[in-house]
DNA sequence: CTATTCTAATTAAACGTTTGTTTAATTTAA
DNA sequence: TTAAATTAAACAAACGTTTAATTAGAATAG
């Protein structure tokens, strides 16, 4: 039988220290759990990582990576109108969030304490490199005459802030929404599409030029 | 000169807790940094708590009662409407999770790990019941026919969510809405009308019947 | 092809701190 | 005099990290 120690042990270790931080967060994981999880020798995160404090940067930073040109091709794509690139924008989200909500948590939970300010510069960068160019669509529609004049930076808050509440207070909206909590496929099925829609019909409210001033 | 000693030692330990808290996380707290912010000896907070997790407890328990009965109030206030109701859950929801920023922070961080099962209940029950209450006035006004019918669940996560977004991401919301980071009253007499009015008119839109279905 | 060499991977054990909590003695105030 | 409040000291356990020894696997030489 292929032994399942193939995989990179990097990547292992990786893995398990997400889930971890995910669930008990960055202090409260230690490198022994961490190692136990990965089925890892303790002294092999030092040894790959240098730190456990490293491990988190690599763990932000490769994550991080996957999707940064999405929103930059979304944005200059001038196939699309005002409304579709919203409605695309919402979408990605929706998804993202949604599917990787694990690495969401650690994110904010690294970002709510004043540990490692450089974790925070990072996060704080591209995130505020990404609502820019959202930002950027939205006036395009208003230029268009098609939206509205609006809070901009607070409309971003509600898009990310509803995906983020749903998603971060997951016990509780599965109660709220009476979805099986442990069954993992079911939840996504239930919750994505319903975030999807409400969104998309909560930004047309808002931003229709023909609606109430 | 009057001894700062004289506020409860009781207090000054569930203050200077609060305040590390939230700053730093529970894990990332010991009982002595406590301690040192309260001017209070490390034997002190054992003594009169038992351990760390139940001064938290305490922590989380005081600071949510006092505002229980506020909801239910304004739930059955015959004398408003729906619209005025939902103005004023804003207003509520507003102040009250920018003031308390802190504390909702330290919310947030223990619901999100799997430490406390206790804990996590009782911010469920709690916050249930609340959201409960606030889809009563939502369906008061659909039976009106003022509100048209919406996604109530979702629509009551986009109002906590963006203000929860606005609060948590603060360093974020600061740069993007050029306020200066450090000072506390600024920060709160921008933020709070600027999510009043957003929320409003975002609700506004959302809501009314006479918009777009 | 075997033997040798060398580097990277892996390990168990130990390091010095820091952790939350307890103890036993002392001070305070009624 | 008595009980509560407060203290410094000590406790064992857990922490992140390092060490020094061992194994594995590929490269090199005969």
């Amino acid at each position: 039988m292929t032994p399942p120690d193939k995989i990179d042990k990097r990547e292992q270790i990786l893995q398990a220290a997400e889930q971890l931080f995910a669930e008990k967060g960055f202090d409260g994981t230690s490198v022994r759990d961490i190692a136990h999880e990965a089925n890892v020798n303790l002294a092999m995160i030092s040894y790959y990582f240098g730190s456990k404090e490293k491990l988190l940067e690599s763990l932000i930073e490769q994550r991080f990576r996957i999707s940064i040109g999405i929103l930059e091709e979304l944005s200059n794509d001038q196939s699309l109108s005002a409304w579709e690139k919203i409605d695309r924008l919402i979408d990605y989200y929706v998804e993202r969030m949604v599917t990787n909500r694990r690495f969401h948590n650690i994110m904010n939970q690294e970002y709510n304490t004043d540990r490692s300010s450089e974790i925070k510069d990072l996060i704080t960068r591209i995130k505020l490199q990404n609502l820019e160019r959202i930002k950027g669509i939205i006036v395009d529609g208003q230029r268009q005459k098609l939206f509205r004049p609006v809070d901009i930076e607070l409309t971003l808050g509600s898009i990310m802030g509803t995906i983020a509440q749903v998603t971060s207070l997951r016990k509780l909206y599965c109660n709220l929404l009476q979805i099986d909590n442990t069954d993992e496929a079911s939840y996504s099925n239930v919750v994505i599409p319903r975030l999807k829609v409400h969104l998309k019909q909560l930004m047309r409210a808002h931003l229709d030029i023909k609606n109430e001033a």
